[in-house]
DNA sequence: TTTGCATAAATTGTGTACAAAGAGCGGCGA
DNA sequence: TCGCCGCTCTTTGTACACAATTTATGCAAA
């Protein structure tokens, strides 16, 4: 039996990560609990366990309300985010993936080559990209073998406006995807360096590799949420 | 006005941190409201944060335990922190302190020295020079200006068993500080050396100073708690 | 003695009522 | 008209009662 409060701790996370509720926007306990059909109690325990883990902002009395992530903020967390999937992939060459994670390593590279690379390039394509990518950083950080880095990761990449796959925009209805195809190749051309380095043991320049490669993502969202900033500031 | 529950929770974090439950030891909910003179409301919204936290464990319908945390897991953490910490150190090189900053962080390494240094060295030195430590580490990571990194370095710091100078146990009644006189001595070397670093703005050579620095202690505490385990095994 | 089950006790999960703090609003005076 | 005060209303914080689940206990049978 799953209890109500993790019920609506899952609802709601996957709510505000989804875009259900604007940045800044207040979360009202009593509307929540209609909205599910439970009472305040679960969804309060709910709310506390998101503000926990920094998808929002809370001051008592006042009430929850999602949290607004200004462009620094953002550019900091991929910076350290940089740094610990630069972490992870040393500790993954230096650990060596055993045979089977290997093949499947390979794999997953395999594919994500096969679709950049591929005649067909539409909304499919790059969602199975996407998965891959995921997959392959995934890989990556169970490969480190260390369980709290791979928490910090995590912590480092639910957060709302900002997800695993190019950036979520509240503005708009639908998610966004932010990236053209020579951002893909060039993701993937990284990829294809990183695997290399993971595979040969080769752990510092698996780091450096993993680090400007994060980094670039990040500069690219930096670029591309600076613009939107600027078109939202314009129409409001 | 402070809320009985961030009353509740800040009071519960300093006696998990203090080591006044065992690690695996129970929190009753219920003892718990008795003993801090609230109803089970708020202290279940502290358990709540604390277990966010990651100072305990929780299993739904079961309750609460302080975390008891493996060797591995101890230097699994180390491994973050030093990464972290050796990012907050090259982001502070590479910025550069303000003068008033500079100040303070060379009086604060000039006091470091002259404790170690001195002929007297007895627990009013230590306290002390752990105090300082403390406060150096925290100029560095202030001056990195990363608001983020700052945060989830105090994560790696707040963890029942490991705390910022030594290790408590919860074995014995009270605070052990496991290191030695040399072991000071090293450790304000490395100061001495990071400090340099920093102040000249050489971003890489801070980086790698302070991982090591951090390491270092990880490997000391790391070898300590083998053998206590080893000690404790021994009792049992 | 041990194992299994049924029952009882203890503990956690949830709903709800009430207390308290904050936000919004209207009236009053300068 | 503007600003301030006090009120009301909304929203959050807390206590408590009850439901649901887990854990302990005791008894009977193998």
């Amino acid at each position: 039996m799953v209890t109500r409060t993790e019920s609506v701790t899952r609802r709601l996370r996957e709510a505000v990560l989804g875009g259900a509720y604007m940045p800044g926007g207040r979360l009202n306990e009593m509307a929540l609990a209609e909205a599910m059909q439970v009472s305040r109690t679960p969804v309060r325990a709910a709310l506390g366990a998101l503000f926990a883990e920094g998808l929002l902002d809370y001051e008592p009395n006042c009430g929850y309300v999602v949290r607004r992530l200004s462009l620094d903020e953002a550019v900091h967390i991929y910076t350290v985010r940089a740094t610990l999937e630069g972490l992870a992939a040393r500790l993954a060459a230096e650990t060596g993936l055993a045979d089977a994670a290997r093949a499947r390593f390979r794999e997953t590279l395999d594919e994500m080559e096969r679709l950049v690379a591929g005649d067909n390039w539409g909304d499919a394509e790059q969602q199975r990209w996407g998965d891959l990518n995921i997959a392959f950083h995934g890989q990556i950080i169970a490969a480190s073998g260390n369980g709290y880095l791979a928490n910090s990761i995590q912590r480092t990449r639910t957060l709302p406006l900002l997800t695993e796959s190019g950036v979520r925009t509240f503005l708009a209805e639908r998610a966004v995807v932010w990236w053209d195809r020579a951002a893909y190749r060039r993701s993937q051309d990284d990829h294809l360096d990183l695997g290399e380095a993971i595979l040969a043991r080769q752990g510092g320049r698996a780091e450096a590799l993993m680090r400007e490669h994060v980094e670039r993502a990040g500069r690219l969202i930096g670029r591309k949420l600076a613009n939107r900033t600027e078109a939202a500031l314009a129409l409001s």
